[in-house]
RNA sequence: GGGCGUAUAGCUCAGUGGUAGAGCACUGUAUUGACAUUGCAGGGGUCGGGAGUUCAACUCUCUCUACGCCCA
């Protein structure tokens, strides 16, 4: 029984209803333990995180593989899960705090994490339940989280197995300190902006009198972070640079602090930036650091200026003057900092050198400082401006990691689709620096690290065994710190499978996995760390393929951003369009390697295909057209029938193609076209008035290879439409087979519709040009028709008569007088119209078309008598020319025929 | 500074070494039952500029211009 269709589509009133019902039978994942495993996980979303709509477009594309792997009845599992994101959930815990005065420092670690926990339980993972508005068929029986018992297990043994490699080590050195957030991030974290800032000269003074080769007993170096002189080192120039050649190995005496710092030589500095003096301040700048090291100063022993807030703190040789103290860097909330006080000083002290500049007028004028752009770090959380600051801090040597990845991608184990991208990771991956993995944080995976009195280190996963390394008695502290959250993400595509547990059902069947489909953005935090992970703890590259796509951008092509309130919500256009409809326009616009601009248009396009869609089905279901019983298709005599059949051989064959090559556009475009052209506008209307048991039983049959093929992109309204088409016994279209059987393309049947479709376009085209109604029945001759044309008029009148609206088409000598002259293949009709039509609108309309053809068929011949062309060109080219010029020539002369029976 | 990408119809985008397509928009037209969230027909592009390779270039190479992204 067919259950009757409402007129119009609605989307909200079945998408929760089927949602529901293939969660609770346990449709994601049915078992087939016998099957061949198709395996995804998704980029784990922040728990604290909701969809938007470059989560439409991740999630999508991979719910279209996964439902298309299922209905070829794979055993495909699509991994679900959130990551416990450590920064971004404790700054929410602590803004809840915040609004009740109260602070994360009044609680005791344990107590803090249990209202994260608390926090968690209540309100973490909303995007969960809107992963499911969109349709996405992932297993949630198996739910993950990176904070899980079983995942924070497998967290701690790669941190203890990577020490014991020596992947991981602790190191004194800057790290990018986020002094709002207060705690290390790694470089990935930091964005470069420009921003506009200034660039102070000052006068070094020289000690005991020496002097420069000019004669000044002063140093001129330059600066854009004024304050961090309080804690300078040193000065340097270039070792070929003539002009203080002389003074190399002497001092300088810094203003301020007194403090007596050497000149050395290194070619960090260059000659012809400024004064080619540069002030070196090891302990906050990554150049001078490394500067800094070549003088010969270890790190233990570089100054430190700030605190982990970079408010100013005394030097180890205690020769900050006091005003500085407890100074922020620099001016915050209109209080005037570190900066602006040196500024002062040194001016004050007159070892500033101003910055001469002109005014538009011409008039000469003097600034404190050079107006320069620089650019500054960022944290990506916090937002502050970064302090490159001296800690001790958890590494993961990354340059090591990297190999395995880089040789998996060059001998073909890991593909990259889009290709272009893999130059993009090779070059990270070869300039990749040692990875910073500890966060002072209290939310996230505690480092299984014990420190002794004397600063030894112990590293067990458990404190027992830290213990029995450390010998009895011995007091041992935790590392306070946890792991960067994209360390336990890292091990996504394995440690949600049972690793390390080898033997784990799921890991053995599922890893690796098949497919990763992530966003750019993400490749090197995310994808590249998978692949160093996995690759070293698993010995296998974690996924066979690695799909990268685009951001989706607002319509005017700018980023999506909630400070330019350009945010489109998906769950917005799931309410005004339907989930299938936002799914298609997601698929048809992903081509590779391009970012996606938001239409609405395009998306309500999407909505009218589905009601499309379902109009074709109540159609069928009103004229007994129902649910197919078998795979294979109905036998069918009917040319129309066997032509149809065919069709959906050719539309199987390119979406399989397309779906091989991950072309999402492709695929969907071919299953849009197919159902709306070919089903819709051509076998539905030809089969209109001819319900047959044939017909019937073929375009039942077609609509579900419809319904099974478009699933994927449209699941809701296939699936509704499916059990509406007649009792499935239990076989809903979600876990259906994906279209098998043995039927082809039949090429007589073929021609014969073609023939049909050409004659009704050539008519339909003719008619409207010459403003004849439409609807008006026709007469037509055919004086002596091709074979071809015989037949299919013999055997389609009742369609002939009702498309191209000709009543019947007489196999003799036209009437004298003026006549319609219509081609269909190679036949010409004469549609008699004396007194019907404008004689010369049908002659100005046929000497347009022989206009065109003459044109063609000249272009034509020049080239096949080009011996280069006939000779060269590929035989399939030349053939292809020679068919052409047959046809146009054709034209030509059936066309100026035409035009001569006119008169 | 290095790398990558993009430039095709009014808009958003496909595209192949053999002479250019889709959706939307636009124009004309149609309404006694699948669908006006529709049907039918149509107009519209020297494929960013220039040079080269080739019998043939939107397609391959070089170069220029514009825009975007990543890294330093």
């Amino acid at each position: 029984m067919t259950t009757e269709l409402a007129k119009t589509f609605d989307p909200a009133a079945i998408e929760q209803r089927w949602y529901q019902h293939w969660e609770e039978q346990g449709l994601f994942r049915p078992e087939r333990p016998d099957a061949q495993p198709f395996t995804i996980v998704n980029p784990p979303p922040n728990v604290t995180g909701s969809l938007h709509i470059g989560h439409a477009l991740d999630n999508t594309l991979q719910d279209i593989v996964i439902r298309y792997e299922r209905l070829r009845g794979k055993d495909a599992l699509w991994v679900v899960g959130t990551d416990h994101a450590g920064i971004a959930t404790q700054m929410v815990v602590e803004r809840q705090l915040e609004e009740k005065q109260d602070k994360r420092t009044n609680y005791s670690r344990e107590e803090f994490v249990e209202k994260v926990w608390d926090w968690k339980r209540e309100s973490g993972g909303t995007i969960t339940t809107q992963l499911r508005r969109l349709g996405c068929s992932m297993d949630w029986s198996r739910e993950q989280f990176t904070m899980d018992p079983h995942f924070s297990e497998a967290v701690l043994k790669v941190f203890v197995d990577l020490y014991n490699d020596g992947l991981i080590y602790r190191d004194k050195r800057l790290v990018n300190w986020d002094p709002k957030l207060k705690t290390a991030i790694s470089d990935l974290e930091v964005e470069t902006q420009d921003i506009k800032g200034s660039f102070w000269h000052f006068k070094y003074p020289l000690e005991d009198g020496v002097t420069l080769a000019d004669g000044r007993d002063y140093i001129e170096v330059a600066t854009t972070r004024p304050e961090t002189m309080l804690a300078d080192m040193a000065v340097a120039v270039h070792p070929d640079d003539e002009r203080y050649a002389s003074v190399v190995g002497k001092h300088v005496v810094l203003p301020i602090t007194g403090r007596k710092v050497p000149i050395v030589a290194d070619e960090h500095a260059d000659p012809e930036l400024g004064s080619g003096a540069v002030k070196i301040t090891p302990g906050h700048d990554f150049n001078d650091f490394d500067v800094g090291k070549r003088a010969g100063f270890a790190p233990a022993d570089m100054l430190n200026m700030l605190d982990a807030e970079a408010n100013v703190c005394q030097t180890a040789d205690g020769l900050v003057p006091d005003e500085f103290l407890g100074l922020h860097r620099f001016k915050r909330d209109g209080v005037d900092g570190a900066r602006e006080l040196v500024i002062q000083r040194l001016k004050e002290q007159g070892y500033l050198i101003p910055h001469i500049t002109k005014t538009k007028k011409g008039e000469e004028v003097e600034l404190d400082a050079e107006p320069r752009t620089i650019a500054t770090p960022f944290g990506d959380r916090g937002g502050v401006v970064i302090e490159p600051w001296l800690t001790d801090q958890w590494y993961v040597d990354a340059a090591k990691l990297a190999v395995a990845p880089m040789e998996a991608v060059r001998n073909g184990d890991i593909e990259i689709i889009p290709q272009s991208w893999e130059k993009t990771f090779f070059h990270w991956m070869e300039n990749i620096q040692p990875w910073c993995i500890s966060r002072q944080l209290w939310w996230g995976h505690r480092i299984p690290a014990w420190f002794d009195e004397s600063g030894n280190v112990f590293v067990a996963m458990t404190e027992e065994e830290a213990q029995a390394k450390a010998g009895e008695g011995v007091t041992l502290k935790r590392d306070e710190d946890v792991l960067d959250t994209w360390f336990s993400s890292g091990l996504w595509p394995f440690a949600t499978l049972g690793w390390p547990d080898e033997n784990a059902p799921l890991y053995q069947k599922h890893y690796p996995n098949d497919l990763l489909i992530s966003g750019f953005d993400i490749l090197f935090f995310w994808d590249a760390r998978m692949a160093m992970q996995g690759m070293h703890l698993t010995g296998q590259a974690p996924w066979k393929r690695l799909y990268l796509h685009g951001l989706v951008r607002a319509a005017d092509g700018s980023k999506m951003s909630k400070s330019k309130g350009n945010v489109v919500d998906p769950l917005g256009l799931i309410d005004q369009y339907g989930a299938d409809a936002l799914r298609f326009f997601m698929a048809a616009m992903e081509s590779q390697g391009r970012d996606i601009k938001m239409d609405d248009e395009r998306v309500k396009g999407y909505r009218n295909f589905a009601t499309k869609l379902w109009n074709a089905a109540r159609f069928c279901q009103t004229n007994g057209i129902t649910a197919s019983a078998t795979m294979e298709a109905p036998e069918a005599t009917s040319a129309v029938n066997r032509w149809i059949i065919g069709e959906v051989a050719g539309t199987l064959t390119k979406l399989d193609a397309a779906m091989a090559d991950l072309r999402f556009d492709a695929a969907a475009n071919i299953i849009y076209h197919f159902t709306w052209d070919t089903f819709c506008d051509w076998y539905i209307e030809l089969i209109k008035g001819n319900f047959d048991e044939e017909t019937k039983a073929v375009a039942g049959w077609v609509l579900d290879q419809i319904l099974v093929m478009l699933h994927p992109f449209m699941p809701f309204v296939t699936e509704e439409l499916w059990n509406a088409q007649g009792d499935r016994a239990n076989y809903p279209l979600i876990t259906a087979k994906w279209p098998e059987f043995g039927a082809g393309v039949d090429a007589e049947a073929k021609s014969e519709v073609e023939w049909l479709i050409g004659l009704t376009s050539a008519v339909r085209a003719a008619k409207n040009e010459l403003g004849i109604p439409p609807g008006q029945k026709l007469e037509a001759y055919c004086e002596a028709p091709s074979p071809l044309a015989a037949d299919a008029i013999a055997r389609n009148s009742a369609a002939i008569e009702r498309l191209a609206r000709i009543s019947a088409i007489h196999t003799t000598h036209a009437p004298e007088g003026a006549a319609m002259q219509i081609g269909a293949g190679s036949d010409t009709l004469a549609i008699p119209l004396e007194g019907l039509i404008d004689i010369d609108a049908e002659k100005a309309r046929l000497t347009k078309a022989l206009e065109v053809s003459a044109k063609e068929a000249k272009s034509l011949e020049g080239r096949l008598g080009n011996a280069n062309f006939v000779e060269r060109a590929k035989p399939e080219a030349v053939e292809k020319a020679k068919a052409d010029h047959a046809h146009h020539s054709a034209e030509v002369e059936r066309l100026t025929a035409a035009l001569e029976r006119l008169g």
